[in-house]
DNA sequence: TCTGGGGTCCTAGGACCC
DNA sequence: TCTGGGGTCCTAGGACCC
């Protein structure tokens, strides 16, 4: 059998967090349910069906979400769950095709083109997915089938909830024409506003406008890409695995922090959990970024790229001090930090320069910190104090604890 | 109604090299 | 003593996605 005409398909659970968590506790099934942050500066992550009948969204802030629906239940996240989750189901559609594409926890492209002889048309395998996730996973999802990756996604977003939807290869303008610009990938806010301006709504009118109106209002990459989106056009392939460019962590504070000791003390936190995650992946970062939002929103970021690229907590640490410092803050109202490691390396990449180094006891106390958390479990290990970053300029002695 | 945490990609300017 | 054009790397910010 040949390939056929709409061989993509894009899978996307159902309010996923929130599905999880319903199955997990049957006492919140059928109850508005948020998962997310409840405090005052929390948000909405993922909201059940019966949640959204009240109006709420996700990245609602939460105390907006608790006035519109007040008998809204709140569960924290738990991202390991759903990463195990997510896990189980991408392992149901690999059973159907090797090109499955993770897009994030809860979605999937798969090219299901080479798969069509042993397991039926595309929609065919669409709905023997769907039965098998809900199944075995007790969970919803929804498919779009489509001749790419673009309108396969567009589809599944249109068949929500627990339905199917194909956009067929001579159909794609009756698809696209009546939809309005915000449904596309890549139109956001500002997008949307700016197109708004040039009194384009729906895709039709974005269509009709052409890429060369565009440029000016977008620059050539943007302008490109609404004009290759409003045909329908995509050429990329399913890829099964990129690999990760960046780790992150960031933690906005109930309360802002204002003193040196409390801010350096979180910036070790962020800089042990980001090592943390880089080791267990394998990934060495050759550049450090910290990221500073004030109590106005206002956000910076800052970061240095270093001669030899690390998984080190305490080198991360030591270079988000630095780069804090250099900020020459005082007494500013500080609402979020971040620290992030990019230029990721494999580990392997860079044992042989590792051969030639001195021993490095930094290393080896991520090493035993590691050691005693694949043992007792991620909670376990906390650093007991924070040490002041090491002195710029001479030192005494080299790898001093 | 004040706005999370994890990411990706793009732009633009400056340094530096040939 | 003045000055080209291209390429690459680095830094900072911003839009966008789930």
């Amino acid at each position: 059998m040949s390939r056929p005409a709409e061989p993509i398909l894009h899978v996307d659970m159902d309010a996923f967090y929130a599905s999880v968590e319903a199955r997990e506790d049957p006492s919140l099934r059928g109850r508005p349910l948020a998962v997310g942050w409840p405090g005052s500066r929390g948000v909405v992550m993922a909201a059940s069906y019966e949640a959204r009948a009240y109006g709420v969204r996700s990245a609602m802030p939460s105390a907006r979400a608790r006035r519109a629906c007040p008998q809204l239940v709140f569960v924290r996240p738990n991202f390991d769950l759903y990463q195990s989750e997510s896990r189980a189901v991408v392992g149901v559609f690999s059973e159907f095709t090797p090109l499955v594409e993770q897009l994030s926890l809860d979605e999937a492209f798969l090219d299901v083109g080479g798969s069509v002889r042993m397991f039926g048309s595309p929609v065919e395998i669409a709905e023997r997915i769907r039965a098998r996730v809900r199944a075995e996973r007790a969970l919803a999802c929804s498919v779009g089938v489509a001749p790419n990756k673009f309108l396969a996604k567009l589809a599944s977003q249109r068949a929500k909830p627990d339905g199917v939807l194909r956009v067929p290869a001579d159909g794609i303008r009756e698809f696209l024409d009546p939809l309005a610009v915000t449904d596309l990938w890549g139109v956001g806010e500002q997008t949307a506003s700016a197109l708004a301006n040039l009194g384009v709504r729906t895709v039709a009118e974005l269509h009709a406008l052409g890429p060369g109106a565009l440029e000016g209002a977008f620059g050539p990459a943007h302008a490109a890409h609404l004009a290759m989106v409003a045909r329908g056009d995509d050429d990329r392939g399913v890829v099964p695995h990129e690999p990760a460019k960046q780790v992150s962590a960031e933690e906005t504070f109930e309360k802002d922090l204002e003193a040196r000791a409390d801010i350096l003390r979180e910036l070790l936190r962020l800089a042990d959990r980001v090592g943390i995650r880089m080791r267990d992946s394998g990934f060495v970062a050759r550049t450090i970024t910290i990221k500073v939002r004030f109590s106005d929103f206002k956000t910076i970021t800052r970061s240095r790229t270093l001669p030899e690229p690390t998984d080190v907590a305490a080198r991360l640490y030591a270079t988000a001090c630095e780069l804090y410092d250099a900020l020459g803050l005082h007494g500013s109202r500080i609402r979020l930090l971040g620290v992030a490691g990019s230029g990721l390396l494999t580990t392997g990449a860079t044992e042989q320069l590792r051969l030639d180094e001195r021993p490095d006891r930094w290393r080896d106390a991520d090493r035993a910190v590691d050691d005693l958390r694949a043992r007792f479990g991620g909670g376990t290990v906390e650093r007991a104090a924070v040490r002041e970053p090491r002195a710029r300029g001479k030192r005494k002695t080299e790898g001093t604890r």
